[in-house]
DNA sequence: TTGTGTTTTACGACCTCC
DNA sequence: GGAGGTCGTAAAACACAA
């Protein structure tokens, strides 16, 4: 997993993802629990963004509506990772939380948050704290769309970065290049995929204004925050599934076993986070429920 | 350097809900 | 009918072994 090392190597992350003890939260059901964002210390939202009800009233007036099981934080670094670097750029850890956040922190557009640069993961895979604290060059390396032909996408919509502006311009592209020919598809900042992880640890389903704001922060559209949600659920339910494959399968075994249903059930160990396989397919739209 | 496998964006088809 | 869900897939980006 690519954005692996941005939490996996960062477990002060997510330092207690105590999470709804509903591990089988599907949409259907899903109900609005008792207020839990306190479970979810590690998480803040950037002010300023936060006026989504569910993210902007107090830590405990707003309840994490979706509990992946422990397991599932797994992947995302409940392993100790070695705290060479400083993390505190983001202040996600418990130590580093600070209720108030100071301007400029966390989740802001990348050109007003300067202290979070815009660098290609390409440059940071090995070094995870690099780009969260090191300067931008003023080099056009920065660029992160790097362009190899006409139209990434194909005729919708394209990204690029304007040399040292860490923010992304959008660029109607109006041509109707098939996706087959072209680049057709940009690399995200790990800004950006920070942030959206961080989104969709807090909720697996985004409410719509949550995505206007995330979308307007990150600079990306909301359809991009849409489907990235939609394809980081797959993500999910793709590693769920493994797990439980692995899970049926005894390593000695030699005969294949079928996909028979689980019998740890939501709460047994792998039916973790939405618990793919049993999560309907039926989707429920969230709007607003959190509206006030 | 190259080949190969994996992950990440993005889309289309189809479905459900309002 | 539109919006958003899953599912399947294409292809770029990436990691890594040989």
């Amino acid at each position: 997993m690519y954005l692996g090392y941005l939490v996996d190597k960062d477990t002060n992350m997510y330092p207690s993802p105590v999470r709804h003890p509903s591990l089988n939260l599907s949409p259907q059901n899903y109900v609005p629990g008792p207020p839990q964002y306190s479970d979810f210390a590690s998480y803040h939202h950037v002010p300023g963004i936060n006026s989504d009800l569910h993210h902007g009233q107090p830590a405990a007036a707003w309840g994490s509506p979706y509990t992946p099981a422990k397991e599932d934080w797994h992947s995302y670094g409940t392993a100790a990772p070695p705290s060479t670097a400083s993390p505190g750029q983001f202040g996600f850890s418990p130590p580093d939380f600070n209720p108030i956040q100071p301007p400029g922190s966390g989740l802001l557009p990348p050109a007003i948050s300067s202290s979070v640069p815009q660098l290609s993961p390409n440059a940071q895979r090995r070094t995870p704290y690099e780009w969260m604290r090191r300067s931008i060059p003023s080099t056009s390396n920065n660029a992160r769309y790097r362009e190899k032909e006409s139209n990434p996408l194909g005729g919708s919509e394209m990204w690029s970065f304007q040399g040292f502006l860490s923010f992304p311009v959008l660029i109607h592209a109006h041509s109707s290049k098939t996706r087959t020919k072209d680049k057709y598809r940009v690399v995200y900042t790990d800004h950006q995929r920070l942030e959206l992880e961080k989104e969709f640890h807090y909720s697996r389903y985004i409410t719509i204004r949550r995505k206007a704001e995330l979308a307007a922060a990150l600079g990306l559209t909301e359809r991009q925050v849409k489907i990235w949600f939609q394809n980081r659920r797959a993500k999910e339910r793709k590693v769920n599934k493994k797990k439980l494959q692995q899970q049926s399968q005894p390593t000695s075994t030699t005969t294949p076993t079928p996909p028979a249903v689980s019998t740890l059930g939501p709460i047994g160990g792998l039916c973790s986070s939405n618990a793919p396989n049993l999560v309907s397919s039926s989707p429920l739209t969230i709007k607003e429920e959190f509206m006030p």
